[in-house]
DNA sequence: GCGACAG
DNA sequence: ATCTTGTCGC
């Protein structure tokens, strides 16, 4: 059965003996990436009631818990120079790989993204963002007119998340809260447009191809760094954008807008070719980033420092 | 071969 | 993404 992060850290932590410490990359690995390794150390920082929370520590022997002290010396675990001896390491740690399991099914849908799109005209744009304050997520959706970019109508929605920001899993932390806001829209838009990769992507699927597939809807992902793939700036460009590479297919394209000094990132969501990816993306661009992901970042924000102002007035 | 890695 | 001091430019 699918267990979640919570319960699956709660675990691996659990099978950590006293007397015995654990490092971040141990704890990662066994939920099945190290890449996870420092979203493990926040996530004990910003959690830090969790049951064996004080047996963790960084690759050095530093606890990751500024409290860690007590628990450790309870447990005849001293610290020298703050840190724990490498003989208190364990070696291996039992528990439920849940990051290979959403790897699995990350492979699994992306068999079934398409990459042509229907030709038919756009009349609207979608856009969807998130801010976050805590494990407090305000997802934003937005859908404007596609020919003049304004706005046709925002939705807003908190949710509470419990899935920290692991690369390459990001959409596991963010679509709930995505798809709240798109349900409270009056009408789905044409194309969303989504901040983040779509199929630039270690497993061809980044959150735009996952936003997608779970909604059945056209998206494009649109990022602001890089995460997969290779420029090849040496490549014929495609509507003055460089081909960004993965395992020779290109997969995305940079491209920078005319008065903005960094490029963006595009590539396929679902339901929609990576030519027209670019194409609509450059034409739903009016300074350096689209319009519907920048008009959802800053109702976003609005949102989140709104609610965080009601909750300090409040009490 | 290994580490880094969207938001 | 968020935090956060100082700094730069319009």
């Amino acid at each position: 059965m699918a267990l979640s992060f919570r319960e699956a850290l709660g675990s691996c932590l659990a099978a950590i003996p006293p007397g015995r410490v654990t490092t971040c990359g141990l704890v990662a690995r066994t939920l099945g990436d190290v890449r996870a390794a420092r979203s493990v150390a926040t996530w004990i920082l910003e959690h830090p009631d969790i049951p064996g929370a004080h047996r963790v520590v960084r690759a050095d022997g530093r606890p990751v818990a500024p409290s860690a002290a007590g628990g450790l010396a309870r447990e005849g675990v001293r610290l020298r120079g703050g840190r724990v001896a490498e003989s208190r390491f364990l070696e291996s740690l039992s528990g439920a790989a849940v990051l290979e399991d959403l790897r699995e099914t990350q492979r699994r849908l992306a068999q079934r993204v398409e990459e042509v799109d229907d030709g038919k005209e756009l009349g609207t744009f979608g856009g969807v963002d998130v801010a976050y304050a805590g494990d407090r997520a305000f997802a934003v959706a937005v859908r404007l007119d596609a020919r003049t970019l304004e706005t046709i109508e925002t939705c807003e929605r908190a949710v509470d998340v419990d899935f920290p920001y692991i690369p390459t899993y990001l959409a596991f932390r963010e679509y709930p809260a995505v798809r709240a806001a798109l349900e409270g829209l009056r009408e789905r838009p044409d194309l969303l447009f989504v901040d983040g990769h779509g199929r630039l992507h270690p497993a061809l699927f980044g959150f735009a191809c996952y936003a997608g597939v779970q909604l059945d809807l056209p998206t494009v992902g649109i990022a602001k760094h890089p995460l997969a793939g290779k420029l090849v700036p040496s490549a014929p460009r495609m509507l003055g954008a460089i081909p960004v590479e993965m395992d020779g297919v290109v997969r995305g394209f940079a491209w920078t807008p005319p008065r903005a000094s960094r490029p963006f990132y595009v590539s396929v969501g679902h339901r929609i070719s990576l030519e027209r990816a670019l194409r609509e993306a450059q034409r739903s661009t009016r300074t350096r980033y689209p319009e519907p992901l920048l008009v959802a970042d800053r109702i976003t924000k609005e949102e989140r420092d709104k609610k965080n102002t009601e909750r300090s007035a409040s009490g």
